[in-house]
DNA sequence: TTCATTTATTATCCTTTGTTAACGCCACAT
DNA sequence: ATGTGGCGTTAACAAAGGATAATAAATGAA
């Protein structure tokens, strides 16, 4: 990437910092940003009746996340996105982003195949171990694509994003630590 | 799109038409193909041991599908992909379609509007209704929003899409039928 | 049509999960 | 140090799901 584009880029990014706890995103916001987790720990979660959350994803260290539904959809968060730590983040909004890789073909191939498929990526094979695995190999893949997280992330946020109860997942660890 | 853009595109789209039960794309292919359904039905399965199978998703009419392993992953195809009914298919490989496309900014707009952002959105509202809903609320919600799919495609590949055993979308439907 | 094969339903049994509640533990604030 | 609230574990029970097998219904081929 030549200077005069990166310096482009480096205009319309933001950092910010968010202390545990804080909302980066509320239900709601329409807003286009697309963050980058320099530091950190992010989830997002629905807020069901009577203060019941459900924590939909976890996002660590180097990953990209975005107000999936405003930007994919073109509507409204659904998702509150929580930092779960100190997080630090780079953020730009995704127009600004859109438009200077549209005008930069490295860029452009940047924004396709790591911004793009990325997010592809993970909600696909994600829905693959919905259909192939059960809720028990489901949480063993989790453990093992993510080794570090368990030890970071409450587990009845785990629970949530595996789609089961905070229960059943400890009846699983309890399952799988008997068998060996 | 101007006229001879469209050429362009048209060029390069091969028409193909499949009998019932031929596979349109086999495991372990790396063919970038790109699939849009003008008439039938396409399912993607795996086989597992012995001969069972398992089918991940089912295709219908003016839907967009393609060897999502090989496009998004860059891998041989897990999965097969075969007619459910006589299906016509327009294909295009996927490599001249991004090239006509990154030429083309209207088509470049497509490209990522549509053909991107469906997949995405696909794949997305499927893992939270994994998260979110149970197995008889998902099925509720794919008679929803596949009314017509459920008399043409077989209850056992339902079943698998959403997750569960034919056996036990037999019981969902029961109760469901039960209820009113 | 008839026959063979596949598919859907139902039954049985066993395992897993959901729900609710109790208990102990830990982190945190006071 | 001492509560306090939140979290993970465990228990008990009910509900649902998986596996298997038998039967009924539907499909397809000859």
């Amino acid at each position: 990437m030549n200077i005069p584009n990166l310096l482009a880029v480096l205009r319309n990014v933001r950092m910010k910092s968010f202390d545990k706890g804080e909302i980066l995103i509320r239900v709601g916001s329409a807003k286009n940003d697309v963050f980058f987790i320099r530091k950190g720990l992010v989830r997002s979660y629905v807020v069901e009746k009577e203060a019941n959350e459900i924590t939909f994803q976890i996002y660590a260290e180097h990953q990209v996340f975005t107000n999936a539904h405003t930007v994919l959809f073109g509507e409204p968060s659904k998702f509150y996105y929580q930092a779960l730590e100190h997080t630090k983040v780079y953020t730009i909004e995704y127009n600004a982003f859109l438009k200077l890789t549209s005008q930069n073909s490295e860029l452009l191939e940047l924004n396709r195949s790591y911004f793009g498929k990325k997010i592809i990526q993970q909600a696909f094979q994600r829905v693959e171990s919905f259909v192939f695995l059960s809720p028990e190999e489901r949480y063993q893949k989790f453990v093992k694509d993510n080794p570090k997280l368990i030890h970071r992330v409450p587990d009845k946020y785990i629970a949530n994003v595996l789609g089961i109860t905070p229960v059943s997942l400890s009846r699983i660890r309890n399952r799988i630590s008997k068998k060996k």
